[in-house]
DNA sequence: AACAATAATACGACCGGTTGTCTTAAGTTG
DNA sequence: CAACTTAAGACAACCGGTCGTATTATTGTT
């Protein structure tokens, strides 16, 4: 098969994934059912990737990617101070939940839970992609430092831990309570309080 | 078989399934595996729980009982301020992770990320679960607040909000690090710097 | 108190369906 | 036609759940 249309496919292969893998987890999704989706017949799968653990981390990869070029969208942004950017970036990824209706969450979280501790591809994987995304906003946290707008006795990377982790526990919340409260309140705890200067 | 030991039996199926589910996750985990642990006969599973997922459901609120208990010992020592009431409590937790080899983290953050937007019996059970244990925090945060060493220009549950949230992220990322190093920051953040009086 | 009739429970074999992976043969390309 | 890629289906293992039956417990009748 050309090439190209095999590139095409393992695409195709990775976006399905993002989504299924996103709502029902690594365990809860079958092989089937993804290749079902994306119209390819089941004895191709490992053409195109060697297991479905590799398969996942794969997938990681490939979810995080469009935040990162988001986040730094938001950050290059020169009509917008780091602090503004950084509120302007979460209150998209929020209206972005609401309209999908709170399905899902984040699969960086979501698989970090199901399988972090069990399988070490991913693990690896996760940590990649968590640190890639965590330097990004450490980088707009300082830079907001430097403007002035944020409290500069702590380290930019310590916050950008905290604002992590906050928000995925948000998104958790978020999930049961089938509610964007807890987004808000954590973005506003942390981007309208904790981290301004004071 | 007397009821005695049926509650018995049913105790331990419950106490087998934290440790399995938690390390596993929901479809992680089959129920052969766990009957086997626990030396129970699969036909006789049904006889204790109606379904694979109501029994998740009764782990779940099995699961928690041992925290609130934990956190509420803390909080009715009469020798502790509420603060250090809260910090020695997170400390116990810290060193139970580090001692159990960060295996797990926490099983209302995993099962909400794995099937908290698919089981609507789960995601019930894991509803009340965080709510009961986040009221509890907020309980011990008020008694801070009313003692001088917590800031009360927010409201406790607010606080309770951000601090469940920020410690199920700092779990995951315990998970997938190998270290306690996020959960002690997330700690130091909140108790040391941001609750603190200003 | 002894026994029979009946109800409740415990149990392992078994259900249809699905899992992730592998073998093998057909198809494609230079 | 030789070398390589793709796809179809087979494969054993396993899934959650069910069912008939064997065992135990309870009740009713002498």
């Amino acid at each position: 098969m050309a090439t190209a249309i095999k590139q095409l496919n393992k695409e195709n292969l990775l976006s399905q994934g993002v989504q299924l893998l996103m709502e029902q987890g690594y365990h809860g999704t079958g092989l089937k059912e993804i290749l079902d989706a994306v119209k390819i017949p089941k004895g191709s799968f490992y053409n195109y990737f060697s297991s479905k653990e590799n398969y996942a981390a794969e997938v990681i990869q490939h979810y995080i990617e469009p935040f990162i070029i988001q986040l730094d969208k938001h950050l290059q942004n020169p009509e917008l101070d780091g602090l503004s950017a950084l509120k302007n970036y979460f209150g998209e990824l929020i209206t972005a939940l609401e309209n999908a209706g709170f399905k899902g969450g984040c699969l960086l979280g979501n698989l970090m839970g199901e399988i972090g501790g069990t399988s070490e591809a991913c693990q690896k994987s996760l940590q990649t992609a968590v640190h890639r995304y965590q330097r990004l906003l450490a980088a707009g946290l300082k830079k907001a430092q430097n403007e002035g707008t944020v409290r500069i006795d702590k380290p930019a990377e310590n916050m950008a831990a905290l604002l992590t982790n906050a928000w995925q526990g948000a998104l958790l919340r978020m999930k049961i309570e089938q509610s964007s409260e807890p987004l808000k309140q954590c973005c506003h705890d942390l981007l309208d309080d904790y981290f301004k200067v004071r």
